[in-house]
DNA sequence: CTCGAAGCGGAGACGACGGCTCCGCTCTGG
DNA sequence: CCAGAGCGGAGCCGTCGTCTCCGCTTCGAG
């Protein structure tokens, strides 16, 4: 929706206005790499003390540079989600609708399979605004390829975007299960689901969700809660 | 422990040596009915103290009863476990193997769906002995459905039993997404799988997990973990 | 009806745990 | 060299779930 919001500054890179000192830039860098191992291997359950361990600095530092678990999973996770868009992206450049369509499932899918905090913020739907925002940058380019792809006749005309999303939620929950043990074999489940999606199969029994159902749904069963602190 | 328990004693209802109070007899029997709902609702997360307040009795009665959560539970999720069995074994009176097979899925899920501890105790294989064992009554009336459809060449050969605790999984998730906001929702989810389930379809990409290796994995990544005091 | 004991209830002890602060010490860089 | 930015981590605080304890209630045998 909101994707002119790109009026004044490049979030990416903070461009501060007296630098950081070496050692606190350096730690700073320290931190975001434990996190996003933390958070990718145990989850958003990690604690801020113990991405700090992993990056080999004390808690306190952790602190003043994040002020909380929240502002640091959010920016790590930022950075996964429009991994996942540019991935999008080049989905649709993908002259074969349907061939683009699947390769960003699997793209978007391979991405977590192996990011078990990036799972649980597109699993849940119950997150404060600002995270609801960046999920949101998915939206847009999953829209255009499920409609391509329905427009070319490759995907049956009553599956909704959010559809795709509970697939997701559903493959994703094969990676959860499997864990480290086996992270391809999500691919071998996404693959079972497949022959559904084409046309010509049995109507489907139960109405899909409206986004706003999906929502609502999700509000109440939840993973992982976004301490208070965050609002 | 041993698993040729079944010399002795109908468990069922024990026939106690000497026989509860009236009154403690019927706040057991309160305890379990909000053992049923409770735990269906709010999954094994709920508290011993939420049961007992669902029960409109004290705290100290449930533990009296009980001893700890986990002897509630496990009671109660054995009920729901047998009269899955009992469901396996009717689809498998159907003299449609693939219509028996729909069926045993459809409802098993439709329990499941209604019902968040049992998705929880079927979802996660880290449980103790005794829970594995109760969940192991499922093995046997699933694995015949499933060779007996592979046999009528009305299910692809290459999908194994493990499969479909797998595609359980997935479907399961569903149903937690969605709650009690949409019930009945997973039937769109389980229909959009069945059709990569029938033979004729690209072989699949990745092996299946061998039931091992299906055991391992989810040990580490599990919703619930049964307090240590159950052992 | 009486009385001993089985049973009840729920406040609260206890332990675990996660978030975050505080302050004496360290290191950077002008 | 030294002012102050930055560091570290012990530990405070609030929360939460489990389970105990003991004065009171209710049952039911005599």
């Amino acid at each position: 929706m909101t994707s002119t919001a790109s009026t004044t500054a490049d979030t990416s890179v903070d461009t501060p206005a007296r630098p950081l000192r070496r050692d606190a830039a350096r730690n700073r860098e320290l931190l975001l790499a434990a996190a996003r191992t933390v958070f990718a291997e145990r989850g958003l359950e990690a604690t801020l003390d113990d991405v700090a361990k992993a990056a080999g600095v004390g808690v306190g530092t952790a602190y003043r540079h994040f002020g909380n678990k929240f502002e640091l999973a959010t920016a790590v996770l930022e950075e996964a989600i429009d991994a996942m868009v540019v991935m999008a992206e080049k989905a649709l450049a993908d002259e074969d609708p349907w061939r683009g369509l699947v390769s960003c499932l699997e793209s978007a899918l391979g991405l977590q399979a192996f990011n078990r905090g990036l799972r649980e913020v597109l699993t849940s739907v119950s997150d404060p605004e600002s995270v609801l925002r960046i999920k949101e940058k998915l939206e847009e380019p999953l829209t255009l390829l499920v409609q391509r792809a329905q427009a070319a006749g490759a995907l049956r005309a009553d599956v909704t975007v959010g559809d795709f999303k509970v697939l997701t939620v559903m493959v994703c929950a094969v990676a959860d299960l499997a864990g480290e043990t086996a992270p391809e074999i999500w691919r071998r489940y996404l693959a079972l689901l497949l022959p559904g999606l084409r046309p010509g199969n049995d109507p489907l029994p139960v109405e899909a969700l409206t986004l706003a159902q999906l929502d609502a749904a999700s509000t109440s069963s939840c993973q992982y809660h976004w301490g208070g602190t965050g609002g």
